[in-house]
DNA sequence: CGAAGATTTGAAGGTGATCAATTACGGTGG
DNA sequence: CCACCGTAATTGATCACCTTCAAATCTTCG
């Protein structure tokens, strides 16, 4: 967030990730919770102790961090290049993806959104007011159905994956 | 790049930078240089071993993996929510402050762009236009002066900081 | 000099922001 | 169960910024 109130969210955690800056020093990092969380932390100085043990512990986040960054530079793709309406879309197969990691094939499913409107604008770099015209625009295009304030259904996944502008191999 | 010709690049890298992705198997970065480039690569089990053996070179390029990625985001912030102007001074900010590290008091100082205008645009999500407009924005503004194509001068850093982070009118 | 590429500048148009009003929802208390 | 209130979400109208399209200027190099 900067000085005149204008916010980015920087990415989403989901269970099981992990969070934090081991051997580093300076390190600024909020994290709001935005649904009913367990969380399992631990001073950073045994959490490096243990690190130091346990090459394939440290091995483990260390991959977890590439992803984080892979991640992060798809979102600068998204943010920088994508329409609202793309941007709306991408968001929304985050989290199915997310919340349903093995969805191949192109069926209905229904996904709960952890994060009110203005999250997800402040995520998408958008306002709330676009983000609401989107999902309207997505809804009138069939590409979703809206069931309540937080919970969409999406009949065709592969829809879905063409309005988020999403290349396959 | 996406498949209609939308691109986007999503970081920079400075000597003696580290790229790569040991012990994940599948990524695909696309890099290229736009400088000339003195660049050591060693095969990924080369190095892979090599980081087993040597827990410090592990740490080593974790850490700078977790410096990439908290810069990933602050670029996140940049592209989600600067204006255009911004944009483009918080790009020189970048070029300054990794081409001359210890930077800090507001003084004079000569900049070479290592991008032409087309992949500046690129990597701030905008126009070669818009870039271009911005560039001469910032100097009538009297916060940099252009020696050439790709050099320019920065009679006050502080002034560019400031474009940088918040725009007034 | 000529040609191709890069950059700047101009004018018009579109997308998303802003401002404003309305509607829907959830929680609380009567 | 319903009235009430504060928050969240939607919808509409207008505007600003950035893009798009077009053309001129500048640079590089054969």
């Amino acid at each position: 967030m900067s000085r005149d109130g204008r916010q980015q969210i920087v990415g989403l955690q989901f269970a099981p990730d992990f969070m934090g800056r081991p051997f580093v020093e300076n390190t600024d990092v909020e994290a709001l919770a935005s649904t009913m969380v367990r969380l399992c932390s631990f001073p950073v100085s045994v959490l490096e102790e243990l690190l130091e043990e346990t090459p394939a512990m440290e091995r483990r986040i260390y991959r977890q961090t590439m992803a984080e960054l892979d991640e992060a530079r798809d979102w600068l793709f998204a943010l920088g290049r994508k329409s609202a309406r793309e941007k709306v879309a991408s968001f929304l197969l985050l989290i199915t993806t997310h919340a349903d990691p093995d969805q191949v094939a192109d069926e209905a499913l229904e996904i709960e959104l952890p994060l009110k409107r203005a999250d997800i604008a402040d995520f998408l770099g958008l306002t709330i007011e676009t983000v609401s015209r989107q999902i309207t625009n997505l809804r009138k295009a069939g590409i979703l159905e809206v069931i309540d304030r937080n919970r969409v259904n999406i009949p065709h996944l592969d829809a879905l994956r063409q309005a988020a502008c999403v290349e396959e191999d």
